[in-house]
RNA sequence: GGUCCCAUCGUCUAGGGGUUAGGACAUCAGAUUUUCAUUCUGGUAACACGGGUUCGAUUCCCGUUGGGACUACCA
């Protein structure tokens, strides 16, 4: 396949969605497939909803997850800048071209009167209330307007804003690579505004010029553009680049777990999962929406379970790296139907990588939690490799590894009603005193030693091990206890029995 | 409402005119284990419905139903 330049073009209003997230990746795995350009693009057009440090966070989203760019804002490119504000006096010659060949007309009806369209034409049980062919006759615009008043209007300043004049009686197809030929009557796609009345250019026209100017190949998006795609043909025809048009490729939607419709902040925060690659605060509401980084994902597990998620291989292989995504990649594996996006798909891929990386970089994450010095670099890793088939998130070890770095502050009520017992008594007692005069304390020490002293008082060591847990751990359920009590040293683990004895001997 | 898109286990999906409809997650049971977890083994579980086409449709066509997206001077 001929390298593609693919564009993933978000707009700053906020943090980025896990579906944009997807879209990202889909257009990255093709360029990379097939070595060609991965382009960002930012797509600020709507000044009013520009949110700051959305576009930084981003980018630092995209990093995180793997996803490098080859040309956008700070990487630079042929086609600069990346940005679509500050490309705003590109677009008017298109706007201009179009108005000249009559393809497109100043209107200048204001917000009361579309409203008042609108509202007149649902009166009549009318089903369509658009700005089209029937109704643009009937309102304030180039085409109703005497020539000399339009003249006027334009020159003393007032409001205006260019909408695209669409055909009256035409079928408009388009090819989609994922759900083939698409038709819209052209009755039904409205007289989109091209330029608001601010200068700056809508979606629509922006997006056609900026994909023409960066020599787009493949056009790859979420489904909700593909009612207005016949509208994109039809402004790349006016303009005269139908047969440099890129292709489309409509992904389908990422859906509520439970339920129906598309994936919100709300479902997840419901639910209790994280939607976004990193926490992310709306500088002006100040509301949080929580990120996987901090939620304990990996983002090698993230982007496995994302690309999953509307695409398969087609074989059944489960793992994959990205390098592995970039070749097994194509389009056409790429599925029609919304995919339900369920949360603990991504928890299990994400103990599948957990449990695949070395005990040293398994470390990093204990030793991130810990104040520094308070544990070397070795035990951790040790910590970690015994943790590491029980856990499903990066916070987990801290979680997990608490004991060892403090004696338990209060011991788990319902073991200690079941399990301490006056058998765990007497060979707790024992068994510390037989510690007491080992050095090093090693696993295979700590068991035989235990052995010895159950077979000895003629107590099973099932038994008593939940009460020794309970003693050293503080909890029910851990790791494993002898290599824990390894790691722990001779001293800490008769302490800590020893004080268990002495308060809960009460019980 | 209108237009467009979609439809295989609870979920993600493979498959495709004749299959015991396959895998993964989840779930259930058993085994292993010092507990919990892991791991292993096994089980439950799906072609939305109705018409065609055909010797034969889950697969192809049409319709119904259901779901979704869009319907802004937002992207």
């Amino acid at each position: 396949m001929q390298p593609v330049r693919v564009r993933f073009a978000p707009s700053p209003t906020g943090a980025l969605h896990i579906g944009g997230v997807r879209t990202a990746l889909y257009n990255y795995l093709l360029a990379k497939k097939t070595n060609g350009t991965m382009i960002l693009r930012i797509e600020d057009t709507d000044q009013t909803r520009f949110v700051p440090g959305a576009e930084e966070y981003i980018m630092k989203s995209l990093e995180w997850v793997g996803i490098k760019i080859d040309e956008g804002v700070v990487q630079g490119g042929p086609h600069a800048p990346y940005r679509q504000s500050e490309r705003k006096s590109i677009y008017k010659q298109y706007a201009q071209k179009l108005i000249d060949e009559g393809n497109a007309y100043y209107a200048f009806d204001t917000e009361e009167e579309l409203e008042a369209m609108r509202n007149r034409l649902k009166a009549t049980g009318s089903s369509n209330q658009q700005y089209s062919s029937i109704t643009r006759m009937m309102m304030n615009n180039s085409l109703t307007l005497p020539e000399a008043e339009v003249k006027r209007k334009l020159e003393s300043g007032d409001a205006y804003v260019i909408r695209l004049k669409v055909p009256d009686a035409e079928e408009i197809a388009l090819t989609d690579l994922i759900r083939g030929e698409v038709k819209v009557h052209s009755e039904q796609i409205d007289d989109k505004v091209l330029m608001k009345s601010d200068g700056m250019p809508t979606y629509h026209l922006a997006n056609v010029v900026d994909d023409y100017l960066m020599q787009i190949t493949h056009v790859i998006r979420g489904e909700e553009w593909l009612p207005s795609a016949p509208l994109h043909v039809l402004l790349y025809r006016f303009l005269g680049w139908e047969k440099q048009m890129p292709q489309f490729a409509h992904l389908p939607l990422l859906l509520k777990p439970d339920g129906n419709g598309k994936l919100s902040k709300r479902d997840a925060d419901k639910a209790g999962f994280p939607l976004f690659p990193y926490n992310w605060v709306d500088p002006t509401s100040g509301e949080l929406s929580k990120g996987f980084q901090e939620s304990g994902y990996l983002p090698d597990a993230l982007i496995n379970f994302l690309a999953f998620l509307g695409w398969n291989p087609g074989t059944e292989q489960e793992i994959f790296s990205m390098a592995e995504l970039v070749s097994a990649f194509t389009v056409e594996r790429i599925g029609k139907a919304g995919a339900r996006f369920d949360i603990l798909k991504a928890q299990w891929f994400n103990q599948q990588y957990l449990k695949a990386k070395s005990n040293d970089e398994l470390a990093e994450f204990l030793l991130a939690s810990l104040p520094a010095g308070s544990c070397t670099k070795e035990k951790a890793a040790k910590i970690c490799g015994m943790l590491k088939e029980r856990v499903t998130f990066t916070h987990d070890f801290a979680t997990q590894a608490k004991f060892f770095f403090e004696a338990p502050a209060e011991y788990d009520q319902q073991v200690v009603s079941k399990k301490w017992n006056n058998d765990a008594v007497t060979v707790l007692t024992a068994y510390s005193q037989a510690l007491a005069s080992i050095q090093e304390l090693t696993a295979e020490a700590a068991k035989t030693t235990l052995e010895n002293v159950t077979t000895t008082l003629g107590i099973g060591s099932g038994k008593i091990m939940q009460a020794l847990r309970v003693s050293i751990t503080g909890a029910g359920s851990g790791p494993d206890l002898m290599i824990a009590m390894e790691i722990l040293g001779s001293t800490e683990v008769v302490s800590r029995i020893n004080r268990a004895l002495s308060t809960l001997k009460k019980v």
